[in-house]
DNA sequence: GTTAGTTATACTCACTTTAAGCATAAGGAG
DNA sequence: CTCCTTATGCTTAAAGTGAGTATAACTAAC
């Protein structure tokens, strides 16, 4: 017998409104699952990305079939779009784990400007730190951080079998998470992730281990740690399937992505003030500026220009309108924003 | 009708020896391509990537499925190992055109320690610059960029059907291969392969236009220059199918990330040089950099330290032997090696 | 219409990092 | 012992960064 394959398209779907980033997100509309949704208990979809699957035959593109889905789904068309990563392992999509085809997922990332408000259907604008609001540090470091989530990793470390399991697990929680004075590091979005899922500590886990039912023995007594949490929540708002895994997998892309590439830009009106370009970033990265030097970078490094026409709706001083200056992208190797003095005290 | 969806793995083993990056390769050994090869008319096999399909049934992840392949056509086991990309565009395997299962090609890069010289059957270890010669700055900057690329590529933009898209090619020209005062990016190395491909430089793309047949009198009204490149020879040594898109890939990819990842160590015996850790990373950048700044970079960021232990045949006064730091992983968010001094005159 | 509040922008200053080169150390070959 | 080779230490100027202070230009409230 021959295991058919299937290829499943993702997007997330990014824009930034109210200094706020939002990520677009459908019901999900798989019927599949909805054994999952039932045992989750609250009776509610969960959200999911925009995706479907490629039409082999017809799609000449990933890309293409991919905003073939969006726009259904959504009613947005996709301007900058770019690959992220493939999902192909088995046990990925616990729903239809035995005799089902074998489901390969290629994740897109793609950035918008507006909210583009006529979104269609079930489809909706979601903050995207709801998801990981671990990684929200705009007004301080997120106390969760050492009340929930550093005993949680902790008590999990400790339950590892030997040893150098354990010194390992502690190594990945320090570094991932900068506790005992390792710095934090805004980009290992997905390594963050990825143990709190191995811990048990976000409600996707817990949904894996249910259906994948007769594993489940198997999985306790195994390195995975799963379920049992006492005292412990679940972390951060679920999504279907492993779609959080993928927006960890854009999180952390985007964070990088923007200190060597103008990419923005892609998010913003083509003229904007600096303020606005800082409050994009810092939305992105999830820290704070200093204004005076994000303003000196972004000037000297040529990344934009005036236009000597200015914003009258500031609330002070009128700012400046600026647009993004093409030509730097002949002048510097990297042209990306870095994020200067980011939230030291 | 169904249209059948095959996913094939595609792996870029990369070794570093005599101070040169070297890539595995087998004889292609798929004989649904003989037409290509014969057409070529030197009536020797290409060389390709090890790779081979997916078993949706039985390879639990694509990772596995990856090793299966290149351990049977190469005998080498691989260590570390990433995603690089996926490749699904339908055109992209000139030879299984029309009726032919659809194919989506995953790739991954793979470094390993050296050469393993036990490499089986048709497996070959070759300098990575064969492939793509414009990218080895390590004597000097290549005479062929202007002797021949330049020039070619400039006809080629000329040849655009209107002034935007001419003006829109000499851009990507002029940032891709660093001329008219742009800088060199040594990152670039896909944009660069894609220029060459488009304008009909590259072997590949003859042979493309070949099989494409029926397609080729469109192709060649259309923007993409094609065929009958008069006086310019075609560049760099063609591998089968599109891995050579796939290598380019693969260099761009970790020139990237060996400055912010300590990825160069996975290349290098456990103890080393401060000389043999610069010669590889100078390898793999194609740029000859600053020896004294290298050490002090590489000391003071904390990525090595000295073992106290001394290499005796280094030809002049013995260098200590280094090993790797782990403890920068949690010291700094993104511990790599960036490239002092880079031959600016 | 003065005052307080808000945002924008200019400039400073100490400190760190980098590019580039000079100088010295420690081996081998003859 | 001398020359050649590679390793390693140190210097200096220039550039870049972090963290401010100061001033400018507007709005809203009284």
């Amino acid at each position: 017998m021959i295991t058919p394959v299937v290829i499943v398209l993702n997007g997330v779907i990014v824009a930034v409104t109210d200094d706020r980033p939002r990520i677009l997100t459908v019901k999900n509309p798989d019927d599949s699952l909805s054994v999952q949704t039932a045992d989750l208990g609250d009776g509610a979809a969960l959200d999911a990305l925009p995706f479907g699957p490629l039409d082999p035959a017809t799609d000449r593109t990933l890309e293409l079939g991919l905003n073939g889905w969006v726009r259904e789904q959504t009613g947005i068309e996709l301007g900058y779009v770019e690959q992220l990563y493939s999902f192909g392992d088995r046990n990925r999509e616990p729903g239809v784990r035995q005799g089902g085809p074998r489901v390969i997922s290629i994740a897109y990332l793609a950035l918008v400007r507006e909210e583009q408000l006529s979104v269609r259907g079930e489809a909706n604008w979601r903050d995207w730190y709801e998801y990981f609001p671990w990684e929200d540090w705009l007004w301080r470091r997120p106390s969760m951080i050492d009340e929930q989530i550093a005993p949680a990793l902790a008590r999990w470390a400790k339950a590892a079998i030997d040893t150098s399991l354990r010194s390992r697990r502690q190594e990945r929680i320090e570094i991932a998470f900068g506790l005992e004075g390792a710095p934090w590091d805004q980009e290992r979005v997905l390594e963050r992730y990825e143990l709190l899922y191995e811990a048990g500590l976000v409600a996707e886990q817990a949904l894996d281990t249910i259906v994948a039912g007769r594993e489940r023995q198997e999985s306790q007594k195994s390195s995975k740690g799963s379920s049992r949490q006492t005292k412990t929540s679940l972390l951060g708002r679920p999504m279907a399937l492993d779609h959080r895994r993928i927006l960890a997998t854009a999180l952390g892309r985007l964070r990088g992505k923007i200190k060597y590439r103008p990419v923005v830009f892609e998010l913003l009106s083509p003229t904007f003030t600096l303020l606005q370009l800082q409050r994009v970033v810092e939305a992105l990265a999830g820290v704070r500026l200093h204004k005076q030097n994000f303003r000196r970078l972004v000037e000297k490094g040529g990344l934009v220009e005036g236009t000597g026409q200015f914003d009258p709706k500031t609330g002070g001083r009128p700012a400046e309108l600026f647009c993004f200056r093409r030509e730097v992208l002949r002048e510097r190797p990297a042209p990306g924003i870095g994020l200067p003095g980011a939230l030291t005290k």
